[in-house]
DNA sequence: GCACTTCTGTTTACGTTATACGCAGCTGTA
DNA sequence: TACAGCTGCGTATAACGTAAACAGAAGTGC
């Protein structure tokens, strides 16, 4: 903790150096963070222990906590490591592309590292890339008529609406391959007088092939921006 | 493992019997699954272990591995436990108000068991609660001309809408204390040159002051359901 | 009524985890 | 040059999930 009230390592990500007194340091927050991820990536986040990017980096788990206070810091960094390239968006684009490339760099960071989505996300927004990210969504809604809260609550809702289809992808998705034996196990357990909607979808080939997901949720986007559009332009009139 | 594939605990929740043989069992499924959502309520997530259930239950934590062959399966029960009464919807109601109805369901349950969102999804939907509220969902959407796979996007979506909005008033909301160190904390570390848009949101009293969390949910809620209701209309002609 | 089987709760133990503590040495400043 | 403060590192600790083995209880078949 320091004068923000925020944890040293994140005010290190904002570039914010401390006082160089003692040894060279063997490490940095930057090694730490990437090598992390390579641990995240290969093994996954249960994979993830301090010990594990230690080794990756050859030096002991203890050695970390001079460049990090908890591993919940380190979770926190890795997550906006991976959104590094979400917030480009083409200038002079209308606030609609605009939205929807945002949302589509999370589906891009998500994609390249599904278990993001198992981070806890443990508070408001403050590391660089996330607020990069707010940033470009604010700067797209400017033009439009909504109001400050309106604008946060339509980013918030972006950033969710990524999050719950890589949340999906990922968990629902592992177990992609058991499809088949989903629907056939619904089948036995479910009565089938009370869930007779449900019975119907399991005949469709619905719940067995999926879909690309991108069309899923290329889909759930339009329905949103569709609904986003019809109140920018009733208040527009 | 049985038959269907699906864990002993999972089918044990449908109601199926096991064999009664050996002694009187000391416990039940459903007993061990309230204790856990009893310990949870009261230490969150974190402080559940299974020694933790075991000693408000007066057991020892092996005990519990009689009923739930891992943690994991007991997470996703006491998830479903929480969406006990979320599938209610008032019968011979439009299906936007039947959808609006699923939501504010499933927020109910997120409210008084704000730890739930940390629970991992490992799979499709199995468990009795979640699947009522899908069949509920289905037969609300039932007279709409949406195909099979837009409607199950459909309720995809409106249960990631309010998982995501759940995420966010516990997470964020959870340090809303800090609420007036957070503005002044990105003020200090932002570089305004980079954030224009932000710092003029810091200005206004939209990131401190927080609005009643049920407007900002109502909001959301609307503008997806005005875009499915475009789509609908559409598909009407 | 009795052996056998099956299921019960419990005990013990193992492997991992995050991380608190303490040490020895390096380095920038006075 | 002295020293204060920070460095990396090894060790130690407490808690966790759960595998394996065990003694006893309750049904089943003869």
């Amino acid at each position: 903790m320091t004068e923000t009230g925020l944890p040293a390592s994140i005010e290190a990500a904002w570039g914010v150096q401390r006082p160089a007194r003692g040894p060279k340091r063997a490490l940095s927050l930057a090694r730490i963070v990437t090598a992390a991820v390579v641990v995240a990536d290969a093994e996954g986040l249960d994979g993830l222990s301090m010990s594990r990017v230690a080794a990756e980096l050859g030096t002991s788990a203890m050695s970390l906590y001079r460049y990090v206070s908890a591993k919940d810091e380190l979770l926190t960094l890795m997550s906006d490591a991976v959104f590094g390239d979400a917030a480009e968006v083409t200038p002079g684009a209308d606030w609609r592309t605009a939205l929807t490339e945002l949302a589509w760099g999370c589906i891009r960071g998500y994609r390249a590292h599904p278990w993001t989505v198992r981070i806890p996300i443990s508070g408001p927004p403050v590391t660089p890339n996330q607020l990069r990210w707010l940033e470009a969504g604010l700067a797209a809604l400017a033009p439009t008529p909504l109001t400050a809260a309106e604008k946060m609550s339509t980013l918030l809702m972006l950033s969710g609406l990524a999050r719950n289809d890589a949340t999906l992808a990922h968990d629902i998705g592992a177990t992609g391959d058991m499809m088949p034996n989903y629907a056939k196990a619904l089948r036995h357990l479910l009565p089938q007088a009370e869930f007779p909607h449900l019975f119907a979808m399991l005949d469709t080939d619905v719940m067995t092939q999926d879909d690309h997901p991108d069309v899923e949720f290329a889909w759930s986007l339009d329905r949103f921006l569709d609904g986003l559009a019809a109140l920018i332009t009733a208040k527009s009139q």
